[in-house]
DNA sequence: ACGAAAAATGACAACGTTGTCAAACGACTT
DNA sequence: AAGTCGTTTGACAACGTTGTCATTTTTCGT
């Protein structure tokens, strides 16, 4: 209901008698404002509905208010997640939420990273697995001295803001799900090794194995690479092996919907004659038949906590705290109920 | 290696021996500039590498050089089609790709967009199914002048930019293509009804039937909503009736995998006692076992000349063309060899 | 209560582009 | 050759913000 008219820095200062600079500063959260000044013009400002055009910023400042997340991770959902989490904390601060994909395949990835940088203005960026983990790029953000934020690192880097979850926890309680449930004769699909998180998840697994007093022996271990070819293939592995395992713990979703599919041909049932549960909690973990049982991380919230400290950081040029976890669900379903 | 600091105008306009406003002009495609004068600057441009200050120009031109692509579609890879053909022509010519949802389970749906195009300026909009069929959001675009680009429309409108493959011949091939492999018996699983090109390819479908003199009574036409669940229903229906059909057309990859593992559960061969096929060609029908065959649809080329030709309407604030067909193609493959 | 130092504030010039409007130029007509 | 009209060009002021630096106000130690 309010008039059309963009309000500028101006009317906001003339309404509330101050000067424009002062106004200015206000919104950058600059020091050196009285408090009550600032709330003030903070007041004004929410009166009127007032928004900052961004472009005027940029020019004045040089600075871009733009924040990359470089990702080579094929997930959709996983993807989506984050970006919306990017965009609602972005939006609140007056940044934009930018995604590129850096793929590992491009012999020349790394150069692509840097022709990106040097072409693109960036304030933030934001490094998701596998690259979270990757020394050199993480290296090249950091000579140019641009704010970092990890999601998931592998191994959490002291310059960087690093937003994860307990993957060897997570993967130790998946396994004591099952173990729970009766299972004592177990496999574990692996996902690729350059990521870190998925070895971890299946340190959690061993480590569950061991503590519930199950024998190694009874335990099959195959390597898979997160596609749904390598769950299928897994399983087949599986049913050429002595070993009749009851439960089976995917290292992500779609190699669990490769085991299932695998096991569903040769006739057997699921949960029935084998459970299978997953990681990660995508949507085709919910809209498969049967639905599977994921654990669920709160990515979501993930990337908004870690968009948020990575613009405390940009604007206020320091980081208060590093290192941010977040808990961990066991979303049950039919799979292994 | 060029010196790093940045260009402007005034650098080029110097070199070239113009004034500031000439090389304005030229970067804007406005008319009344020399043909001659204009291939000096373009030459000088080029050779400094100069790349204009999309702030500046925001600043002052008021426009934001920003597209927007609203869509209300689960499918992932779809999605990231559209945004990497819009991507690739945005930056061409320095625009900036914004994809937004616009759910139509949010009741207020439409108060949302009209919140989105009045907070933020928007040069011009790309919708896709289904809102490339929404009468009331189009009409709320038009009143308010803002270019706009349909991506597979139900019906093509006059005022905005149409892109689109022929899905009912589209439909007609893939039945054709059944019955080639020598299947009388077919089943169609249809998706939502709101999608308009949903009822196309089922007219394809039928057209492909009757021109081939088979049965109508031989076929069976299953409703479905796209998702994996409702393929999986839809085979269980098909299992319960008396026809016997031995190829099953699916509306989308989604139902077409549901309908798979369905069939697999009963003990089923795909495709040696049923054939499968679907449409889109999406990164699950190429990953699944066995690899569904299905119809792609070239959507990162079709995003990409959707947005050329929005920016070349933005831009000159002409439309010569409206209407552009793409050629579409069946990715054969094991459901169906 | 006084001065010195620190904190808060403001005036004004950037930032790199486009819009406006007036001036210069060219091609015609007479 | 002068006059007319359309085309091409350019000077200069926006656009809305931040940076710089000078000025004012506050705080604090004595």
């Amino acid at each position: 209901m309010n008039d059309e008219k963009n309000l500028t820095i101006q009317d906001i200062a003339e309404k509330a008698g101050v000067s424009i600079k002062t106004v200015s500063r206000v919104f950058n959260n600059s020091p050196n404002v009285r408090q009550q000044k600032r709330d003030l013009v903070l007041g004004v400002a929410r009166d009127l509905g007032y928004r900052p055009n961004i472009s005027a910023r940029q020019l004045a400042s040089k600075r871009s208010f733009v924040l990359i997340h470089f990702y080579d991770n094929p997930n959709m959902d996983y993807l989506s997640g984050i970006y919306d989490g990017m965009r609602e904390a972005c939006s609140e601060k007056g940044y934009y939420a930018v995604a590129e994909r850096l793929s590992s395949q491009n012999r020349s990835y790394k150069d692509s990273l840097l022709d990106y940088l040097t072409r693109t203005p960036v304030d933030g960026v934001i490094l998701s697995p596998p690259i979270s983990d990757d020394k050199a790029v993480i290296r090249e953000i950091e000579k140019r001295g641009i704010p970092c934020s990890l999601i998931s690192p592998g191994i959490k880097k002291r310059h960087c803001i690093n937003v994860f979850i307990d993957e060897k926890t997570a993967g130790r309680k998946m396994t004591e799900f099952l173990i729970e449930r009766g299972h004592t004769k177990l496999a574990f699909i692996s996902g690729l090794d350059t990521h870190t998180a998925s070895s971890q998840r299946e340190a959690g697994f061993w480590s569950a194995i061991e503590a519930h007093g199950l024998k190694r022996k009874d335990m099959m271990r195959i390597g898979g690479d997160f596609s749904m070819q390598s769950g299928f293939a897994a399983f087949e592995a599986l049913a050429k092996s002595k070993t009749r395992v009851t439960g089976v713990f995917a290292g992500n979703d779609e190699m669990a919907i490769g085991t299932i599919i695998a096991a569903l041909r040769t006739g057997m049932k699921v949960p029935e004659d084998i459970s299978v549960v997953g990681f990660d909690d995508s949507a085709f973990a919910r809209s498969m038949w049967p639905p599977i049982t994921s654990l669920a991380q709160p990515i979501e919230e993930m990337a908004k906590l870690s968009t948020r400290k990575l613009i405390d950081w940009i604007d206020t040029k320091e980081r208060i705290e590093n290192d941010f976890e977040f808990p961990t669900e066991i979303m049950v379903r039919d799979s292994c109920p």
